[in-house]
RNA sequence: GCGCCCGUAGCUCAGCGGAUAGAGUACUCGGCUACGAACCGAUUGGUCGGAGGUUCGAAUCCUCUCGGGCGCGCCA
């Protein structure tokens, strides 16, 4: 199916040819030309002729006029009308109730799916915890914004690979395996977890400000560690293995796996490579000791490859990771999504990929988001100004279950329900916003579920399931309908899907399809209102407003999924 | 000092070159003998931080400026 805005820049180009022989647009640029007017009555598109009143030598309104007598006809155009200096498009209802309506039907799911990604491959490294610390709210932009992103490339087609980047290296295991042999026993660990394994580090850390040999210890125990010590080795698989267990309960909620769980330390082999290739290239030079890229000439400061004891850093690893990754899955993107600290951090070692002659290096994509304070403050383990998505989580079910023991008492399976519904308001009220801006995360707003709220778009939801469980299923189309206001509207939202996605997937923004299932959700609880379904006037009426209720069904479902919510049948 | 990001309704935020700047929340009011009221509707609320500039047109682009946040060598 052609949509209409094609066929109307189309027609518009060549309108527009007619009366202007030399330099006239392109369908493509009269499609970023043309604008939707303030109100729905004047139309649904409008083409704003001021650019070619010079050319042209004619005002504005005296162009519109032209242009709408020079255009050829367009299918499913209702009426094309001059309102100053623009010429405003309204498209048939019949596109919508027809074309539109029975666009969504055949392809259900598929709906809204973009195809560009069809063949191309997307490496996304994302939520990145480090172990042994507990999972907080810090790391919830990166999870939530990681996944979902992965959830529009695939829905664009991409192969996807999703990549947990574990911080599972460093001296702080030196401390960690130090505190254990010191202060530790197995049962505590194994009963308290990551819990056990946070207070082991931080007794260190009191006990070595009185005793600094425990800080050499820990070097020592790390590099045995590095050396492959068998001890060692398997106190810190242990250590991984407790974590991964913690971590994989909150991603069990969020609805998120990876396809790898290659951290920092699977790495520390591919270093050496690139730092010799680095030498080969000349272009690591010693400044205090340390080994560095200069990128002056790129106004940035120097990139940091080794430390003056000769061990690598934070960009090294980077750059391994970025080789390996592109060597084993050919990738046509790399996005990592990260804390907007690191900025400057992933523009300089971009630039040293380019500088070693890799020529993909503008494939890395870094995308990232605010910080997040809580009630105003900074996240601080040592204040006490944490919250743990656990414990967020869980305060945000029992709120759903008191407020579902109100209202739907005889609910199954409510605690799954519940589960769904709160984890989902905190995820929703995290992508609310544009990723960049720094979240005050207050507790108040995230666990009001009234307005413009995650269980408002799943209510929704369920709203939809109810009615057509009442109906006992979707009717064929059965008859001409005129559709009222109301309905047309809903359709003409959920007609937007797939330019949402488009939109949201080029600006790696979730925010956006957040937005658009407020207006979905928005639009169909209007037309839920105004409109009775299972007890319209007409079987047609019922007939086309129950199809319609399956459509906005369908697009509320594909969309909740790409920001990472549940579908809700019930709630 | 250099660089990046953010200043839009009381609060939280959309809008990022087009016509009268929008939501939610809070406040006030109306709608369940209705397919789910976690809903819908109405009212109130703005020198788009400020000043210049570009443009037929600026919340949106450029310059300067003020306020807030962040980054700038051996952490990640």
């Amino acid at each position: 199916m052609i949509d209409f805005k094609s066929a109307l820049c189309a027609a518009l180009e060549k309108a527009i040819a007619a009366l202007l022989p030399e330099g006239a647009p392109t369908a493509e640029e009269i499609g970023e030309m043309l604008t939707t007017p303030p109100d729905p009555a004047m139309g649904d598109y409008a083409f704003p002729c001021f650019k070619l009143a010079k050319p042209m030598r004619k005002a504005p309104p005296v162009i519109a006029g032209m242009l709408k007598d020079a255009l050829p006809p367009i299918p499913d155009l209702e009426k094309a009308e001059v309102a100053g200096g623009y010429l405003n498009f309204s498209v048939s209802d019949t596109y919508y109730t027809v074309s539109v309506l029975n666009e969504i039907e055949a392809k259900g799911d598929d709906y809204g799916r973009p195809d560009f990604g069809a063949g191309k491959t997307v490496v996304l490294d994302y939520s990145s915890p480090n172990v042994a610390k507990p999972f907080h709210i810090g790391h919830l932009g990166t999870t939530v914004i990681g996944h979902s992103l992965k959830k529009l490339h695939e829905f664009a087609g991409y192969h996807c690979i999703g990549i947990n980047h574990l911080g599972d290296w460093g001296t702080q295991f030196g401390k960690l395996i130090v505190a254990y042999r010191t202060w530790g026993s197995k049962e505590e660990v194994e009963k308290g977890g990551v819990d056990e394994l946070v207070s082991l580090y931080v007794r260190f850390h009191e006990e070595a400000e009185k005793d600094p040999a425990l800080n050499d210890a820990a070097r020592a125990e790390f590099s045995k560690l590095e050396h492959h010590d068998e001890e060692n080795i398997a106190l810190w698989k242990w250590f991984i293995d407790l974590s991964l267990r913690e971590y994989e309960k909150t991603y069990r909620q969020l609805g998120i796996t990876f396809d790898y769980y290659t951290g920092e330390s699977f790495y520390t082999d591919l270093m050496p490579a690139q730092v010799e290739k680095l030498r080969e290239k000349n272009l690591l030079t010693i400044d205090d000791g340390a080994s560095i890229v200069d990128l002056s000439a790129y106004k940035m400061p120097p990139c940091l490859i080794l430390k003056r004891d000769g061990s690598t850093l934070y960009p090294t690893r980077d750059i391994a990771a970025a080789v390996y990754r592109h060597d084993t899955f050919a990738f046509d993107k790399a996005i990592y999504v990260t804390s907007a600290q690191q900025i400057m951090h992933f523009q300089q070692w971009f630039r040293v990929l380019d500088l070693m002659g890799y020529d993909w290096y503008d494939r890395c994509v870094h995308v990232p988001y605010g910080t997040v304070s809580v009630n105003g403050e900074k996240l601080s383990t040592r204040t006490g100004n944490v919250v743990l998505l656990r414990d967020l989580f869980k305060t945000a079910i029992e709120k759903v279950s008191e407020i579902m023991a109100q209202k739907n008492p005889d609910l199954p399976d409510r605690e799954s329900v519940a589960e769904a519904v709160g984890v989902g308001a905190i995820v929703f009220h995290y992508l609310s916003n544009s990723r960049i801006k720094d979240i005050n995360f207050m507790m108040d707003d995230a666990l009001n579920f009234d307005g413009n709220t995650g269980p408002y778009v799943q209510y929704t939801y369920a709203r939809t399931c109810s009615v057509l469980e009442k109906a006992g299923g979707i009717p064929e189309a059965n008859g001409e309908y005129r559709a009222n206001a109301a309905e047309v509207s809903l359709l003409k939202t959920l007609s937007k899907f797939e330019s949402k996605v488009t939109d949201a997937i080029g600006a790696y923004e979730p925010m956006i399809i957040t937005r658009y299932l407020l207006d979905v959700a928005g639009a169909f609880n209007q037309f839920y209102h105004e409109c009775q379904i299972l007890t319209a006037d007409t079987e047609v009426a019922k007939a086309f407003r129950l199809r319609l209720t399956a459509a906005a069904k369908t697009v509320l479902g594909s969309a909740l999924e790409l920001i990472c919510m549940k579908k809700t049948e019930k709630i």
